[in-house]
DNA sequence: GACTACGTTAAACATCTGTTTTAAACTTTT
DNA sequence: AAAAGTTTAAAACAGATGTTTAACGTAGTC
């Protein structure tokens, strides 16, 4: 214990280098569709040298996702545009617009969250459990709170929930089924301005449902409850 | 070529064994997530075997596409549906909750196209060319043409096919994302009741937007033709 | 200056997976 | 019944992947 830090320049050197390879090839391969090797040689470190540092794969990619999901910079925009002081209906037309930016987001540089996200939810590792809790929960519960002002009801109605699925759910189809999508619609290519189209599309097709709900219960406001399955979860 | 059916009894005894084996195995994990061993293993048959009647792994796969995609009854269902003389918008809402219902099916019996489908969407193989253009793309179009109706708007318009991928997005969310929402709303078990819920939801929220656009756009009808992204693409 | 602790390296190990080989068993033909 | 062709079976092969080993070098320490 008080031999804490004696090579530590060297040792963090290579703990560091494998991080940033590792992250680069998870958010492009997902857990499953990534590789030791792929990452050591990206770091230009031994293959022994993972397990040495972190036990082995699935350590190292939690440790990959604790970084990344707590990374500040990563969430920044959603929570910044959350907070901002703007009709709800604004806000959730640039939130839906950000998803889908940050889904179709490639490699440019930093964000790449919404990456580990999406391979994580095609194809969910022993960390979805935190990757939920820390990063999609949070999230999703804001969204639900915007929902909930807008239709009137509690965040955790089941009408709210409803919304908010369908919402997400429009969002993620773009990017996790993409390759259907393009020989289903080949003229869709996801230039900027298309990706602009489809996110106002998405905006408009789910404002609709969302302000005739609170006109036909403008009566009732806040009487109804979270009614149904049950109480709320976090 | 004239020696075609001899020892055809047993022959396509074990055929027929890896051909369901297969269905069943690749139903439940995908291409990527089934090993011919498994497939094997349930047929009562020798591994060697897969290659010497089918070649490889991947033509065993095709082999049961093909089969499964071309199989009347497993379509039946959707252009049955279609194809009856009821009101476009009770047509989409038996739609969904058909789709719904697919695509929670677990095991049974038959009807399990689906799954494969969905498997397909979550990580393409070389046969996605063919489940698209033989099982989806033909489903994506009567589900174009109903919208087209409710719209009043040609079924290649632009605003069309984002409906379309409005509401297909929203159902799929549910099955591909499960593990994720199980988390994020422990109380969604997906029992029989919580299925209509939701279907009868997707179904709602869409249709808000389907009959605004419909009223906004009363006077305009077939003027409007496919705009922006192009001629209609089969 | 020998000793120890730590980081690194190359190589091997273990396992899984698709595929192939070789020979035996069986069926059909002659 | 013998020959020829076809199907099956056991085993091995080849490649990839996560993991471990054992030697090596470089500090810092007594």
């Amino acid at each position: 214990m008080a031999s804490g830090a004696r090579q530590s320049a060297a040792v963090d050197e290579t703990r560091s280098k494998l991080l940033r390879a590792a992250f680069a090839v998870f958010t492009e391969g997902g857990y499953h569709g990534s590789t030791i090797r792929e990452i050591c040689k990206r770091a230009n470190v031994n293959i022994a040298l993972v397990n040495y540092h972190f036990g082995d794969k699935l350590e190292l990619y939690t440790e990959v996702l604790r970084y990344t999901m707590k990374d500040p910079t990563q969430i920044r925009g959603f929570t910044d545009l959350l907070a901002q002081d703007l009709e709800p209906e604004l806000i959730l037309r640039q939130f839906i617009r950000l998803m889908m930016n940050r889904i179709m987001q490639r490699r440019e540089q930093g964000h790449l969250q919404m990456q580990l996200i999406l391979h994580e939810l095609a194809r969910p590792t022993p960390a979805i459990a935190r990757v939920v809790d820390e990063s999609i929960k949070p999230l999703h519960q804001q969204l639900r709170s915007l929902l909930a002002q807008i239709l009137g009801l509690s965040p955790d109605d089941d009408k709210t929930r409803l919304c908010a699925q369908s919402i997400v759910g429009q969002v993620i189809h773009y990017a996790h089924h993409a390759p259907v999508l393009a020989r289903l619609w080949p003229e869709l290519k996801m230039t900027p301005t298309q990706m602009d189209m489809v996110a106002s599309h998405i905006a408009d097709f789910s404002l609709a449902y969302l302000r005739a709900f609170r006109s036909e219960h403008s009566g009732e406001r806040v009487e109804r409850k979270e009614k149904k399955s049950g109480r709320s979860s976090g």
